[in-house]
RNA sequence: GACCCCUUCGUCUAGAGGCCUAGGACACUACCCUUUCACGGUAGGAACACGGGUUCGAAUCCCGUAGGGGUCGCCA
């Protein structure tokens, strides 16, 4: 493993202005990732100095997000907006030395100016006009923001881990706004002072950033402040190959919790997102902290595809402990049923589980597929079920009823050799008369095998659901 | 509009000049397993955007074209 000349630190810095969606999540991860790889820091600020968009509750939506997929980060969260003080000294030094100055013009003045320029084909870009302007020719009265004397000449060139060599011509950056009238600060300004003072190395972000970055860098370079490394990584797209957004059902990634999704199946998914190691698909956290390099980061975007991460989901599903998926579904199982599980129920429900649990890609559907254990009977069946108990199931079930009544223990090898004698004295296949079964024990077509459903149901309960559907067929249509 | 970025199967990707008649995964189809549904297994269809170069040789390097995306706020 290779190890850097300095520590590296990396941050995740999201505005809370909504949950954290999926995007973010997958920045925060690889941010995560890469300072866990080097044995850095990854430290979490919030970018909450827009008053009015920023509440608490996202505050709360980001957190909940990132303790979820278990990114921790090191130390104390940073809020952006109790540095204001600091941000807005950062700008005075800046105009104190000349090199940041007062700006007058009115956002009506910097309208009109942006439509003329997009209209002459130039870049849309602040023209400077109070760059060498005497403040003493200010409106009276008038509240001036703070800009930034930005390099007009030459270029910068950018060494991006994921986007390589980037160049842009200074006659594209304009003097951005550093303090607004109101005194506080602005991103541009914000970010750069927060990175620098909390000794941020790598800023890995979004590729909507690339080209923020080079107007940061023209601020840190006027600081005279070592420039960080950047590592500018691909939004994910929708299916639809639009920045994701909420239309494409792309939520927060607590959503996805609440989708029935592990947090171990959307981190897998996101990795393998605009990245790759080889032909690994499935990677566990320790693996991916050991293999995780950034310039394998790919630099095209990459559309959400919720079949695969319901597969990732599955699988892991699969590997999950049956206590702990016991856990997760018994909520969503007493949320359908209205009423809480028993220990006696709690404790069927983790020994099918082995066996329900491989049919399911989500948790949503594992509860669905575990239902049908605790309705009272006669139990729900559906239009599948119905089917399978048309003529002449109700006499196979009479004598499917009697053989089972008589096995010798409710075990599932007993019960297997008693169904299957009697489907041989019938001379019927085995699914002549577990499909009937089926449909009487589980008011579906499809079950967990029909001697685990039977074990599980107990004796009592399982005699009792076919006599349901005996005597309501005989009485019954 | 200006600037920046991107382009391998439908999707995620492997591929860093010959190992590529382009590999894996998801999805799809067929078959096997089988009491249903899954799981698992086997097989199959499916891609180097296009056009020029460079080279003995290009998915890989260069240049164009087309298409897609991103950014241009006193938002972050």
């Amino acid at each position: 493993m290779g190890s850097s000349p300095t520590p590296v630190v990396t941050r995740f810095a999201p505005s809370p202005t909504g949950f954290l969606h999926i995007g973010g999540a997958r920045t925060a991860l690889f941010n995560y990732l890469f300072a866990r790889h080097f044995g850095g820091k990854f430290l979490l600020r919030i970018e909450d100095t827009d008053r009015e968009r920023s509440t608490q509750a996202a505050i709360d939506a980001i957190i909940d997000g990132m303790k979820w997929l278990d990114l921790e980060w090191d130390g104390e969260i940073t809020y952006q907006f109790a540095r204001a003080e600091r941000h807005a000294e950062v700008a005075r030094q800046l105009l104190a030395e000349g090199k940041a100055y007062y700006c007058y013009a009115t956002p009506e003045e910097l309208e009109e100016m942006r439509a003329k320029a997009r209209a002459e084909g130039r870049p849309m870009k602040y023209d400077g006009r109070w760059r060498d302007r005497d403040p003493s020719e200010a409106p009276a009265g008038a509240k001036p923001v703070i800009r930034l004397k930005a390099p007009q000449t030459g270029e910068t060139t950018i060494n991006d881990l994921v986007q390589g060599e980037v160049t842009v011509s200074h006659e594209q950056l304009d003097d951005m706004v550093l303090l607004r009238a109101d005194g506080t600060p602005t991103y541009m300004l914000a970010v750069v002072v927060d990175d620098h003072d909390m000794g941020v190395t790598h800023v890995i972000r979004g590729d909507d950033h690339l080209n923020n970055a080079f107007r940061q860098l023209a601020l840190i370079r006027a600081m005279g402040w070592p420039e960080p490394i950047y590592a500018h990584i691909p939004l994910i797209h929708g299916a639809d190959g639009a920045k994701l957004s909420k239309r494409h059902g792309a939520l927060g990634v607590t959503d996805y919790r609440e989708m029935g999704f592990l947090p171990e199946a959307v981190e897998n998914y996101l990795l393998r997102l605009g990245w790759g190691y080889g032909d690994e698909e499935i990677i566990s956290r320790q693996q991916s902290v050991e293999w995780f390099t950034i310039d394998a980061v790919g630099r095209s975007p990459s559309r959400f595809d919720l079949k695969k991460l319901e597969h990732l989901n599955g699988h892991y599903m699969r590997e999950a402990d049956d206590a702990r998926l016991t856990d997760l579904v018994k909520p969503r199982i007493e949320a359908q049923l209205e009423r809480a599980l028993t220990e006696a129920e709690r404790a069927m429900l983790q020994s099918s589980m082995k066996e329900l649990k491989v049919r399911a890609k989500t948790l949503v559907e594992l509860a669905q597929s575990a239902l049908f254990f605790f309705r009272s009977r006669p139990i729900p069946l559906d239009a599948g079920a119905m089917k399978l108990l048309q003529p002449p199931a109700p006499d196979i079930l009479r004598e499917a009823y009697a053989a089972l009544a008589d096995a010798p223990e409710w075990k599932s090898e007993a019960l297997d050799a008693a169904v299957r004698a009697l489907a041989e004295r019938l001379g019927l296949g085995l699914g002549k008369v577990a499909q009937p079964l089926r449909a009487a024990l589980t008011g579906s077509n499809t079950s967990p095998g029909i001697f685990d459903v039977l074990v599980g149901l107990g004796r009592e309960e399982s005699l009792g659901r076919i006599e349901d559907v005996m005597t309501s067929a005989t009485s019954g249509q």
